[in-house]
DNA sequence: TTGTACGCGTTATCAA
DNA sequence: TTGATAACGCGTACAA
């Protein structure tokens, strides 16, 4: 097996009888003569020349590089988003480090130190931990942090998240204009951001329609998928049973409809339901399944283009809060209460 | 804003009074006097001491980090592959650069640059086009690539892959034991790896258990949703309909459902069906899907090993193939056929 | 055991 | 416009 060399500047200056830094000066998009312009270009190219980051970086302590913490990498949600993310910052030549912390908050820790042990130029997360230490000496530090999907208190720092609070405001408004009255809500987990949010939607269009509020109907969960289900027999074994439910994230709603599915619950004649965030899962459930989704495109794309704003050292409307609507589809699994 | 310094290792050697190559002999676990190493260690801490990656990258040509580039960041199968991956990685002290080429050959190609230009010390790689030339190349520069799910005829490359064929095979081979004679397939692009394998196996386990093949019951979609609702139609409005489907990646799964919804098939009753993939998506729908399962979990592992083991230069079993068993879970959606 | 000195590939300064 | 040269932070012979 053959094993080429990477050539470098040197190996270009060589070829063309030119000297480093006039190499260095081309590359960079400094003056040059026309004549020694095209000899150096024909030098890269037979030398297959690639600039080196790491020397470079170096010099200019930028690695070019943003890394990406997400609680889990299984989840549609998240993965959507860096999707879009990893596309906007690779056009403009940077690299993205992508960690999952597998929704542990210690490893969140672990793994952002891991970052900024990688020397990124920026850090793009989602947190569950909520811990401002660490983030705030970044931020201290000028490395741009924007946090993703949950708010931390007392924390300046660029955000872009879902209008979680009208997510929900909006999906029992179109509940609320079916005529039920008796909705239940299955939520998160207590002081969890979105989770709070979502509830507080709950609460803020039943009073702005005048609809009383039985907290019997207010279930927490936790966000998983056995918590969904359990969640929903729960609401579904009540004495005064609700007519519609609304699920707030995508594993609950998972579970929710494998409880509709052991309880034979006929959706929508003997319950309403809507669900989260998952597109694709509402088209194979019959009936059609109603969803509140989340924009992660414009999540992916705000918090990438703040991010090369960011970097480029525009700290002219820092700390940002992007709170970008979500939008409700009605299915046939919401029927009209009689 | 108070802007903070990162230290090096000469700030650490100014504090303790010793020389930077002490630092650097303490550091990479050479010999040090005990009680020089506690104050090393003591400097490290109060100055917040992080070793420069680029730095030490510059002087040994290693970045510690891997290039994973997949079809598609939105895609479970590929996520949760690269999730192992990136954790087992991440022990080693290795970081992970995700690219994603969006289903797009050009991109692909462009993508796969983008990672030799970050210097990374090893590429894991699903490839759609198949193209040998770049990666040839890099295997002759010694830089490990190792191949995901499609195999690239002629190459000389690692490679960790499902068993494909016998994922159908297995897969047939229930429901022919299950006595159905005419069984539809939804196949992947002709010439595409995964899906020519699939193929495969269903011929091959017809030949086995002496069942006559219809032509006509084998459907060459793309892949897409779309594909797979049509194919499904296509099948069932056949003169001699098949009893049993298998569908054979998980977007198609999704538009055979939808299709067995819109025609309101009975599962298992009128049809029995067989899906791909995800696990999550055959608890929801109802009658409970079948699923075939692939094992991420161990390709993950299986690749991420492999990486390592070829980046402390071991290649003794070079060029190595997995190809990685399959799990055919049958449930309700599968009926015995009468 | 510790320290001196050099080089890795690049950028940036300043003089020619 | 070009070139010589000094950094950047680290690892490593080789010398002490």
């Amino acid at each position: 097996m053959e094993v080429y060399n990477i050539s470098t500047i040197k190996d270009v200056a060589k070829y063309t009888g030119l000297s480093i830094a006039t190499i260095s000066k081309y590359i960079n998009g400094g003056n040059v003569l026309d004549e020694n312009k095209k000899i150096i270009q024909e030098a890269i190219e037979v030398l297959d020349y690639k600039r080196n980051e790491m020397a470079r970086g170096l010099k200019t302590n930028k690695t070019m590089t943003i890394g990406v913490l997400l609680p889990s990498l299984e989840n549609i949600f998240f993965t959507s988003i860096v999707s879009i993310i990893e596309g906007i910052l690779q056009e403009k030549g940077y690299g993205t480090i992508i960690c999952d912390f597998k929704e542990d908050k210690e490893l969140e820790h672990t793994k952002l130190e891991f970052l900024i042990n990688k020397h990124v130029d920026g850090i793009i997360m989602v947190s569950y931990s909520g811990e401002k230490k660490h983030i705030q000496s970044l931020i201290d530090k000028k490395i741009p942090v924007i946090l993703l999907d949950r708010m931390i208190k007392g924390l300046d720092c660029d955000i872009v998240i879902a209008d979680n609070l009208n997510a929900s405001y909006q999906a029992v408004e179109e509940l609320i204009m079916r005529k039920h009255k008796r909705i239940g809500i299955i939520c998160g987990p207590e002081n969890t951001y979105t989770a709070d949010e979502r509830r507080k939607g709950y609460i803020r269009v039943h009073e702005d329609y005048n609809v009383d509020i039985d907290e019997e109907l207010i279930k927490n969960a936790d966000y998983t998928v056995v918590s969904g289900y359990t969640a929903l027999i729960d609401l579904w074994n009540m004495d005064k049973r609700p007519s519609a439910v609304l699920v707030t994230n995508y594993e609950m709603t998972i579970g929710a409809i494998m409880a509709v599915n052991d309880l034979n619950i006929t959706i929508p004649n003997q319950l309403s339901l809507i669900g989260f965030d998952n597109i694709q899962m509402a088209r194979i459930v019959r009936p059609p399944l109603s969803i509140v989704e989340q924009p992660m495109k414009e999540i992916g794309e705000t918090a990438a283009n703040l991010m090369l704003k960011r970097l480029s050292d525009d700290y002219s409307d820092f700390p940002s809060t992007y709170r970008l609507k979500t939008k409700v589809h009605i299915k046939e699994s919401v029927s009209t209460n009689i």
